[in-house]
DNA sequence: GCTATAAGTCTACGGGTGTAGACCTGAGCG
DNA sequence: CGCTCAGGTCTACACCCGTAGACTTATAGC
């Protein structure tokens, strides 16, 4: 009897599999959280069984671990646009909300944090993975006195923004124009970015 | 055969049992989130059956809302500061740095949408109610050009302040000497205070 | 004191969860 | 061609979830 199944996605390749493993937990931990995401429904996006994913990752907690860190890793933006030489804040403010438009998938390791911040395990992994990707790395850029409290508080404005405007749709953030938020936030950043008084 | 249960923790009590069931619900959905607590749990902190939970607000979802619902209107924080005339960054930042002390269970609300947001249908309900509770109360109380979008920036800033400081427990913000904070949020608090150029 | 009724519990269902061990299978090499 | 072993799957377990209907128990009025 021949084989029912339809060729299957992808030849036998253990490292191509885990990469899409990787991939399929990313997008799943990104719209669901750690605990909203089942480990058999990140399966499923790679097109392989539930065991398999324990048997590369050893554990759901593990995988969460790897998937954030890489989700992080790719978060190119607000990498340059805080950390260069003479960043103002109407730029930070622009990419901030160009980035968080409505259906688009941006900020994912933020996103991912955001989701999974009531579970205590994934909280650990993400404020570890916060700490070391971002907040060291904004908080040299900007220098001066308090540079680690102003970067903390930039983050801190950056997930809010993002939890309002894209998971909780709030109104007045999800539907304004664009060039109006750049004008509220803008000036905010800059407070962020020069040394207090 | 005698009872060998002790007695009752309350005599039978509907508004009594129904408000500890609340009180109860509250605690853990701020504790867990939406998706996180669980019907027996909420009941067993009201001393009582997970079915009477479903016997006095029909569903998980309902006894979420309402929930939710109380949590926002005990929030008396974060009113007076902000809706006050001649309101200070100062003090905004001051209330909110108290407020999110370590251990502290505070801005219960936002602590529940937090952990919530998560769930689609959770965040459906904590939007509406974040909006009609905190939005617009202090979009009128700011006044002035783009009121609105400075108002969600302002419930941004607050709930990703939360998030970091107390639920990520990011040692920049968590540890951080209080006054300092201070310091560090008030100019920020100014800015959205005052009308944008 | 007895009874009607509200207050509360018991048992159970169908489904989903993460994880474990035994099993199968297809590609590459001799 | 035939064998080996890495790459994958199947079945199963023990547990938790939200919800439903039938049942029991304590209270209040006559």
């Amino acid at each position: 009897m021949p084989r029912i199944q339809s060729r299957p996605v992808r030849q036998r390749n253990a490292a191509a599999t885990r990469a899409a493993i990787l991939q399929s937990a990313r997008k799943a931990f990104a719209k669901s959280g750690y605990a909203g995401a089942g480990v058999r429904e990140i399966a499923g996006g790679a097109g392989v069984t539930a065991m398999l994913v324990n048997r590369y990752f050893g554990s759901k907690e593990r995988l969460f671990a790897e998937a954030v860190a890489e989700s992080m890793a790719r978060t190119s933006v607000l990498g340059p646009e805080i950390t260069q030489q003479g960043a103002s804040g109407a730029a930070i403010a622009a990419a901030l909300v160009g980035i968080t438009q409505a259906h688009d998938t941006p900020l994912e390791g933020f996103q991912i944090m955001l989701r999974s911040a009531s579970s205590a395990r994934a909280a650990r992994i993400a404020r570890k993975l916060i700490e070391e990707h971002h907040q060291q790395r904004i908080a040299t850029a900007l220098g001066g006195k308090l540079a680690a409290q102003r970067a903390g508080v930039m983050l801190a404005l950056i997930a809010g923004f993002q939890l309002m405007r894209q998971m909780l749709e709030l109104p007045a953030l999800a539907q304004a124009d664009p060039r109006t938020l750049v004008r509220v936030l803008g000036p905010v950043f800059d407070r962020l970015l020069s040394r207090p008084a």
